[in-house]
DNA sequence: CACAATTGCATGAAAAGTTATGAATCAGGA
DNA sequence: TCCTGATTCATAACTTTTCATGCAATTGTG
């Protein structure tokens, strides 16, 4: 066992230092919505990337297997979307994860471009827990709001992303 | 000039591809705050990543230098917290900055461990319009919403990073 | 003051990610 | 059918990031 780090804040599995607080008042960043949001993802998952980690789970595979517990036998390009991974990228973690037994690629029989990722049973067993320790440490975050306050989050948060993806879909000016 | 993608989605300058749509309904990531956090950021940022890189910067070198603009003389580990990134990689991100000339190290002369970063004049111009770029962009994702539900959005984000902060802080459980 | 512990940053080696491209397959006319 | 263009995925070459560690400076302790 690991000597344990010294006094170290929590969410720092990777060495990553989480601020202790953000950048200074009256700054550019600090009003940023893009800032924002970056920061919110770093800071909220911090933690939980840490116990992922601590499992031996990398970040990237963690996040491909929880999508394929949700939603088995996707395509390499939807899954990739659905992982906010670039598609060279997801096909490596796809390698990794077949290499070790949680994965399988199949080819599609209709469409012979297309592979279809599966998650294995070994996979599932590995992955369900990592669900279970998602979910507790979504409670842990969670537990100073009211169920309606989350609600509020999460709809706001829904509502910016389809408002993303309809300006990212608008034809590219000229 | 490189011959322009065909047909491609805005937000793809680095080849990501930004979602269609999210993950289903009913699925574990789709109701799961930190994937709502990281999609949110993510296609929220896809458009502006793209720009910026089409300048012919890249995006860790943007958030560094922007962070730059708003305060300048950050030492190395406070600037990495600023801009969400651990020790070694800003150092590495700012090795390349300053052999662009856009950054200088200077060392502190209280405390002769630290490190100050400092952008200089090249720096400054170089990222000024970036900045630019950042703020048209940000004024056009938020041209469908009043400005008080924009005041509102980031008050909460605010708020879910001063928690998490909070959490990250307290003493491991263990 | 001497010494151990800590802090701040850099760095080498290994791992992972990105970009550009290619091969295979499919789809839509002429 | 034959050809052109588009789509899907993999991969090679290159770049970046990560992990572990090392060195130097500072702080705390007896």
């Amino acid at each position: 066992m690991p000597p344990k780090r010294a006094r170290a804040r929590r969410g720092d599995a990777d060495g990553m230092t989480v601020p202790l607080q953000g950048p200074p008042e009256g700054a550019f960043v600090a009003g940023y919505m893009a800032y924002l949001l970056a920061q919110a993802s770093h800071v909220y998952s911090a933690e939980i990337h840490a116990r992922i980690k601590q499992t031996g789970c990398g970040i990237a595979e963690w996040r491909v297997l929880a999508c394929l517990v949700d939603v088995d036998g996707l395509s390499v390009s939807r899954l990739a979307e659905m992982a906010l991974f670039n598609q060279p990228r997801l096909s490596k973690v796809l390698d990794r994860l077949a290499a070790q037994g949680l994965i399988e690629r199949r080819g599609d029989t209709d469409d012979r471009r297309r592979v279809r990722v599966h998650i294995t049973p070994a996979g599932r067993a590995h992955a369900v827990p990592l669900v279970e320790i998602a979910k507790a440490h979504e409670a842990e975050m969670l537990a100073g709001y009211r169920p309606e306050e989350i609600e509020t989050i999460k709809v706001m948060l829904r509502d910016l992303i389809r408002r993303s993806l309809a300006s990212n879909e608008v034809s590219p000016e000229e």
